[in-house]
DNA sequence: GTTGACTTTGGACCTAACTCTAGGGTTTAA
DNA sequence: TTAAACCCTAGAGTTAGGTCCAAAGTCAAC
């Protein structure tokens, strides 16, 4: 038994973008259905569905449309030189998701200093705003410094 | 003594983007300098860089600049309903942060598996892709699903 | 055998976030 | 006192990532 195919119309309302933006990151080289119908319609696979879940989890996360198409390019073969630019290519992204979780930590952080300062006793503080938050939270360490 | 002021150029040079940016920055309401010299040269205090610095870290980790210009809006008053709204919208962007630092680690948990995968060893696979990747950790656990 | 929901293409349009240009004023060091 | 390096405004242009539209073909059901 051949595998279920999806047509456009199906798999965008599975992951939940319009088929514009599927027939987009087709013209983009992101993501070619693996078959057409006889009258020409796109017939998408499994592989493709998941393909479609990974570029938009990458985007969600940061990742240029671009980078992207980099990433899902990726494929290492016998050729140590190919073995040499993935790892390269691949820590560099690795570096750069660190600096950005550990960014958002922060931004985590100072949201909830917000939220308790303002809002966490009987009677909300008559003053307060995200960077009062901030200076709050830089007070008590020099956390500021690498915000910049 | 007052503090020392920077100009435009200086500010650019020190959080590192370019003047127009700032400029821009200033027209969409997001900073504007503390003061203007008698030329009209925009003048910027240590407030406004912390203010800078919160902006770009805020975009870094995908904030859009309408979202930052509310966060930088907000502010606490002994008004009840006030606390309530701040309470609410700063607690569905820690939601929304939370999500995505999720994302994240998925993400960099299939990168770390490309690269251990492709490079590890003293022969590079034969055949490695990022989708293989990620197939390799669905495997072991309904991790795609959380892709969807 | 036609109606309605689907699909195709090509190309115009849109928004966010810059980036650049022109034409001019200011500051400072030689 | 002038040249280099800075700053100003207004407005046009650019890039990424879609989104919309028109004109037309396809498919299922009644």
């Amino acid at each position: 038994m051949s595998e279920k195919k999806l047509r456009i119309g199906e798999l965008a309302r599975l992951v939940q973008v319009s088929q514009d933006t599927l027939r987009f990151y087709e013209k983009h080289g992101l993501l070619a259905p693996s078959l057409r119908s006889q009258a020409g319609y796109r017939l998408y696979s499994q592989a493709d569905l998941e393909r479609v879940g990974f570029i938009l989890s990458a985007k969600r996360v940061g990742f240029t449309l671009n980078e992207i198409h980099d990433l899902l390019g990726l494929e290492v073969t016998k050729d140590d030189k190919s073995c040499e630019d993935v790892k390269r290519f691949v820590d560099e992204k690795l570096d750069n998701l660190n600096q950005r979780i550990g960014e958002m930590r922060h931004i985590q952080k100072t949201l909830k200093t917000l939220s308790d300062a303002c809002c966490g006793g009987a009677e909300p503080a008559t003053h307060c705003t995200i960077l009062e938050a901030l200076n709050a939270q830089a007070e008590s360490g020099p956390i500021l410094r690498r915000l910049l």
